[in-house]
DNA sequence: GATCAAAGCTTGAGTTACTGAAGCACTCGG
DNA sequence: CCGAGTGCTTCAGTAACTCAAGCTTTGATC
């Protein structure tokens, strides 16, 4: 019956319970990467939303969380040399986050040390990398709600 | 020269951004879920870790976190009705995680008011929900480290 | 152009999450 | 037995997080 390949078109549960595994399994070696460079999973996280600069409260808004949690976690970024405030331009209640030369050298370092996800990288195809990636784009519009 | 498709095969940094992003949007439908029914995010999460009766040790395996951390969560969770502890058989040592009936409820609950994430996969059509899923599973063991 | 609602950030109080070290209860090999 | 090791909890101590309240600045309205 099966027309093409073996698989059977997964259910939403399934579908679910596979990717958030994935994202579990994938989290943790994030942190553990963090954490080797001194570094929380949550200072890790707000370091790789501040690429470009980002103001506060929109760094709030990519976090997920509160404004005045935001305070707290740039503080200590800004403690150890990886960010700093600065004025914005145009309006003196912002302040916006940029990322030091150090915080953009420990980001790729956390990046490059996540072993296990770049190993299973490794057991893809170039098919398989192409459709995971194509997916992912495809899917995060409505995922993270800017459709 | 592109062969079949328009897609070029990504990079690992970029497989890694696109998965970053989709893991960050996911975590966050998981976490307003889990708020709107009074839960944390780590209780949810531990919560979906107790399916099956799980040791206070292996569910600190499973959440990635230090054992005497489960004691607070657990204590929690029980304190909510969603789990207890039960004595283990075999040695007397070992404290058992069970989910309650209400505990499955909730999880239930919370997994099927993830919208983002169901909007999300209805606009994958059969061959990449397949493809997802496979991938998915393909690169679990290696990700979670239990090759 | 003074007023006032609203926006952006911080502070403070209070809970949860998390770690490391220490402690108790139990197991198991000698 | 006894002693090393395991499983869980307790106890500091820090970070993450939320909500409410505060301050400055902005912008629209009168």
């Amino acid at each position: 019956m099966g027309s093409t390949v073996t698989t059977t078109v997964p259910t939403n549960a399934e579908l679910m319970e596979a990717l958030a595994a994935v994202g579990a399994a994938y989290f943790q070696d994030f942190a553990a990467a963090a954490a080797r460079h001194g570094l929380s999973s949550s200072q890790a996280k707000a370091l790789g939303a501040v690429q470009e600069p980002v103001p506060m409260r929109a760094l709030a808004g990519r976090l997920g969380c509160d404004a005045s949690n935001v305070t707290g976690i740039v503080d200590r970024l800004e403690a150890l040399g990886l960010a700093r405030r600065e004025a914005s331009a145009g309006d003196r209640r912002v302040k916006i986050v940029v990322i030091s030369e150090q915080g953009r050298e420990i980001l790729a370092l956390v990046r490059g040390e996540m072993s296990r996800t770049h190993q299973s990288f490794e057991t893809l195809d170039d098919e398989q990398r192409s459709a995971l990636h194509s997916i992912c784009l495809q899917v995060l519009p409505v995922l993270s709600g800017r459709q």
